[in-house]
Formats: C-alpha cells, structure tokens, sequence
DNA sequence: ACTATATGTTTGTATTATACAACTAATTTA
DNA sequence: TAAATTAGTTGTATAATACAAACATATAGT
C-alpha cells in the first residue's frame, strides 16, 4: 500500500509537470485544455452558465468568464439569455466549435494512441477506467 | 480501442485541469511541484546541473534555473562547482532539502490516500503502474 | 597561440492562466 | 421598498513559463 500509494504520487507529479510543460500544454489544435473541456462539456451535458461551468471545473467564475468570452468571441459558443433571470446566460456550442471540438479530441486521442501503441488493449481500458475512478474522487483539496 | 483512447484523453485532461487548479497546484507542504520533482530528482539520482534537470523535466533551462536558485535560497539544495569546467555547477540536497522532501512526500501520499481510500489495493498497484507505463512513453508531443 | 564558435548558466522581458476584489445589473428577502 | 444576495464582467496582482540577450568559460580551426 505505501509502496502503490508512492509510485501513483510521484508519477502524477510527473505525469502534470509533462503534460503542462508550455511546450505540450498549449493547444493541441485551435484549443487550449480549458476551451477544450469548456467545448466537451457543454456539448455533451447541454447549454451552460460560466458559474456552473466554473464548479465543474473548479476554476474561478472569472477565469471562467473569460475563457467563454474568448469561446464565444472565436465563434465557438453563443450566449443565451436565460428567460427566468435577466442576469444570467447560458452558453451553446455552435456548430463551428462542434467542429472543432471533433477535430481537437481527434488529435488528442491520436496523442494517446501513439503513447500506448505498444499497450495490449487491456491496459488502456483499465488504465481509462482507473482515470475516471481518480478523477470522481480527485475533488479531495 | 477508440473508446479507451477517448476515455483516457478525456480522463486525463479532466485530470490536469483540476490538479492544476491553482488552489490545489500550489504547494503542498512548503514545496511546488516543480521544487517537490527537482528535489525528489536530486535526492534519487544525486547531484545535477540545470540542464541536466530542465531535460529530465522538459522545462526551459531557464526555468529549472530559477526554481533551483529559489530551492538554493531556501536552503534545500547547495552549488558545487564543477572541477573540470569553470562554467558549470551541480546543485546538492542538504539535510534541510531531505527533510522537506520527506515531509512533502508523505503529505502527498495522504492526499492520494484519501482518493483511493476505498479502492482494492490492486488497483492502487495498476494504476501506479500504468501511471510509470504512461510517463515513460508520454514525450511525444 | 589566437580568434571564432559553442556551451552552461543567469538575467531581462513578455505571455498566459489563474485568483481575488471591485463593480454592475437583476433578483430575492425581510 | 430597502437591503441583501446572486450572475456575470472587468481590473489588478501573482506565478510559471518560454524566448532572447548577456556573460563567462571551453573547444576547435587555423
């Protein structure tokens, strides 16, 4: 237990001081990791305010505000006005960031084809499943 | 296949965006991530120069440079003159840098306990060594 | 040996992602 | 209706990073 509980700290050390080397952090095509997320999750759980958004992320409402102002400014996303609230907008993916969206999780997988390329299938899938486990329980800071 | 591919770049991005949240990038105990590595690199692999430490890291030698003088400042690492080259120098742990490096070290093992409190301890273990598997092949980019 | 080139490191500058705080407008509550 | 709360935006500060310039030393070519 000490020992797994060791070698997962350090090599998610690892694994995040690689991943966000401004080198590799940057976009991979036309999106950085927030647009990128921003994109995934209100294409696949609907239209979203930058609050709601800034919870599933945990990310400042602010930081938020501008990385969808960014979205919306490149035509990726269109604000809505929320009908019940005149305070508040929902944000909808356009077709243009669908996209863009398909093509950068296309590279992106592509990424991770070629890390595992060498993997037996197995192993990506338990290694996807184990991600998902960790993340659902990430929120512990 | 294309569907563990998906699950595992989601997963990962997912991953990074909320360990790199900055309330819970910062640092641990006394030490960030990048201090926490170079440390823990020092400690496990002996003296290293900045270059030698920026490739390790994938980081600019200017970068790794700065965090090792910050790391010197403190007192968690020492320079030692190379003998065969007027230019260059290693940095050293001290028995400060160790301690620190123990404290932080254990602090983040605990936070990786509590997310996997409930997990079997095998899937600890996959996950640790799909983790290594992953970092080992993941410069593509 | 001398000059030109290359190398290891540090320092200057710009960029970027982030948080926090101040602000605005609209809503809810007392 | 006045006060408090809430959704969102904008201003400001901080920190990690890269890239470029500077510096000192080493190496190579002649």
């Amino acid at each position: 237990m000490e020992n797994s509980l060791e070698m997962i700290e350090l090599e998610l050390a690892i694994l995040i001081r690689r991943i966000t080397s401004a080198s590799g952090n940057k976009k991979i095509g036309h999106l950085d990791r927030s647009a990128y997320l921003i994109l995934h999750q209100i294409a696949t759980n609907g239209a979203a305010g930058v609050k709601s958004l800034a919870g599933e992320f945990q990310l400042d409402i602010s930081t938020v505000s501008r990385q969808a102002a960014a979205l919306e400014h490149k035509g990726y996303l269109y604000k809505i006005p929320d009908p019940t609230d005149g305070r508040a907008y929902t944000f909808q993916i356009t077709e243009l960031g669908l996209k863009e969206l398909r093509d950068d999780k296309r590279a992106r997988m592509d990424r991770v084809a070629e890390v595992t390329k060498n993997w037996p299938e197995e192993d990506r899938e338990v290694f996807g499943r184990l991600l998902r486990k960790f993340n659902h329980g990430a929120i512990s800071s």
